[in-house]
DNA sequence: ATCTAAGTAGACCGTTCTGTCTACCAAGAG
DNA sequence: CTCTTGGTAGACAGAACGGTCTACTTAGAT
């Protein structure tokens, strides 16, 4: 693997343990074991790398959930994201790590002007999500409204479960979540 | 008003606009105008301005929401919630200030470790929002297991509507929560 | 009258931060 | 063969960090 990645794996690491502010850029050197000038010959500064670790974070976590949403359809496939995210918080899947809550979310706090690109970045994040989602649900549904009103609930739900899940603990939030989704799937007849 | 609550309402000011690693001790007292001190003689290090920081919110906030649901009760009092939420994020709010997501969520993004006292405050001001939450579903329905699954869910929706408003930008998330948190009231027929 | 608590200004300390720089090395391409 | 690219080790600079300290002031309480 060339060392450019290895910098950004170790910069995600080190970044969603303990925050972007709380990790120098000494320390993902030390702990990837890189040299300094390696690591300003392929970023111009931290935020280059900052920017690098989210979109890295991105890609791997669209792909899990596109994997996890891959064999299933229809109603199934809202309870198989529900069932992934249950998965994650309760250290049960092996792609994404030890939960430390939402990386974009904890990113968006630390930028937390809505013009930073870093920021912005975050906010693309959670739209690829939203697309990935949507796309089930329109090779399901045909009324588009249904569709757009019912993704918006559910990716509220997900939001919340995740904060739920990373602020007070709560482990079951996730499925919680679920039952909401479910109530909300059956209250829309679908 | 006394030097210590200046500094805390100060330090809140900059932490929830910043975040608590971007802004130094030094702005807080160059903001605030106090001598540093002052600010160690009232705390005896960061961490506890910090501490006292978040404190200091879960009092303003708590003391927002409980006025919010003050006049109402049942239904209206969860509908009141959500129109709540989007007064605040649409800047129709004077108490919360100029929204920049919630400020627990943001803090336990930079204390990510549950077991972090500061961290645990965020948790701790959950709760108490959740248990005003309670009180008003408590008061209007017997069964006191579908009040906990209830309030489980008109939670997550909340949360969920925080962090889309912040990380997305949906100034809407509180009104998309809302017709959310109707449905579900719909469904479990109350 | 005196003593204490709370305040001011700001120098200072050791540490850490991002970022630059020198000097050297290895390997593949023209 | 030489030259560029990507790499190493680590000193260094300048700023900012949290925190300590001295010296002085002010206002109440005893």
């Amino acid at each position: 693997m060339d060392k450019r990645e290895q910098l950004v794996r170790m910069a995600f690491d080190l970044f969603y343990r303990d925050g972007i502010h709380a990790v120098g850029i000494n320390r993902v050197l030390a702990e990837s074991g890189i040299a300094k000038k390696t690591l300003y010959h392929h970023f111009p500064g931290k935020n280059d790398l900052v920017a690098a670790a989210v979109e890295y974070r991105n890609q791997v976590f669209v792909q899990w959930l596109e994997q996890r949403l891959d064999a299933v359809t229809g109603r199934e496939a809202m309870m198989s994201l529900f069932d992934a995210l249950d998965d994650w918080f309760n250290g049960r899947d092996d792609d994404l790590q030890h939960f430390h809550g939402c990386f974009f979310i904890n990113v968006s706090a630390e930028f937390g002007d809505p013009e930073h690109p870093i920021h912005r970045l975050c906010a693309i994040h959670k739209q690829q999500v939203a697309a990935v989602v949507r796309q089930k649900l329109a090779v399901w549904l045909d009324d588009s409204d249904k569709v757009e009103a019912l993704l918006d609930m559910l990716l509220l739900l997900k939001e919340g479960a995740i904060v739920q899940a990373h602020v007070v603990g709560d482990k079951q939030a996730a499925l919680k979540a679920k039952g909401a989704a479910q109530a909300l799937l059956d209250a829309a007849r679908v």
